[in-house]
DNA sequence: CTCGATGCAAAATTTTTGCAGTCCC
DNA sequence: GGGACTGCAAAAATTTTGCATCGAG
């Protein structure tokens, strides 16, 4: 589908969305809010706590840990990051690409990779599922894990190029 | 409680699948360990190591909790035992009941209940997504965050008589 | 100015680990 | 009897919170 994945804009239009989230809660702009969301922006997978806070203090480096963890709530209540569950370990966090399309989660295990795949009918599936419950989808995830088969590297935050949309 | 509050023999097949287990890997069969199997069994409900001490304490009151991290890995790698992440917090388990069908998670974010699904074709979608990159599925779950509609109480360990296989 | 936001550090939680005693095989 | 297993308690690791200060609007 049409990924416009790496372009000057994007960087705006997270901006331009967290701006106004905080303005319609009435909370305010701060540096260290503006430096946590570039540095989640920056990441070309998921992140951990303690990954966002030391690249958001690359950028202000008066981030304190508490902050983080006091904006990322935030940050998924505006729709702009997502939790995730890779490991088993702590939380993982990543940016939410598109709102629209409902994406398949596959997780490499070999080097945590995520790559997301359009899976639209997902999306149906897990209605039909709900309503056959009486209930309503608040949010649905299709997570695959898996393994490479020949030794393809993994991005990570440090190693950029990784880009994953198949 | 009881050890065989549902059925006679559902109470056997998991105790001789961990017996075994524990066999193969040389490990030893201890009255802790049974009693932290049997505590998992009874769970209606998926679980975090806290609540399988309180259950497994209610067997053998001198489980310990360090007793219960140290063989929660047995379990799970026993596949008895399987993780999910449910809310936001520490880790749940729950008893891996089928080995056969595919199953998706319905997550009810009012009591936390979860209802599983036979999804058997989402399996294949898995497997064909990741052969697409190149990869061999190692697990994946379907999960579906969903709220009532109307109030039906969802039930816990506490409180017997909620099942869930549609 | 006013009140939200932040940093620091202490606290709260969940999970892990060292050690000496216990008990399965 | 040997070595795995356990309980206890201290230690780690992650997230939360109180308080004085700072700064956005």
């Amino acid at each position: 589908m049409s990924e416009t994945s790496l372009q000057p804009s994007d960087a705006e239009e997270p901006w331009t969305t967290f701006r106004d989230f905080l303005a319609s809660r009435g909370l305010r702009v701060t540096n260290q809010r503006r430096a946590i969301l570039s540095a989640a922006f920056e990441a070309a997978q998921h992140f951990t706590a303690e990954d966002l806070l030391e690249h958001a203090r690359a950028i202000d480096p008066t981030v304190s840990r508490a902050t983080i963890y006091r904006t990322l709530p935030i940050l998924t209540d505006s729709g702009l990051i997502r939790e995730v569950d890779v490991g088993r370990d702590y939380k993982y966090y990543m940016v939410h690409r598109s709102t629209e399309n409902f994406k398949a989660q596959v997780i490499c295990e070999d080097d945590d990779s995520i790559h997301e795949i359009d899976a639209p009918f997902m999306e149906w599936y897990g209605k039909a599922v709900a309503a056959k419950l009486g209930m309503e989808v608040v949010s649905q995830r299709l997570q695959v894990q898996a393994r490479y088969r020949r030794d393809k590297p993994g991005e990570d935050w440090d190693h950029p190029g990784g880009q994953s949309s198949a």
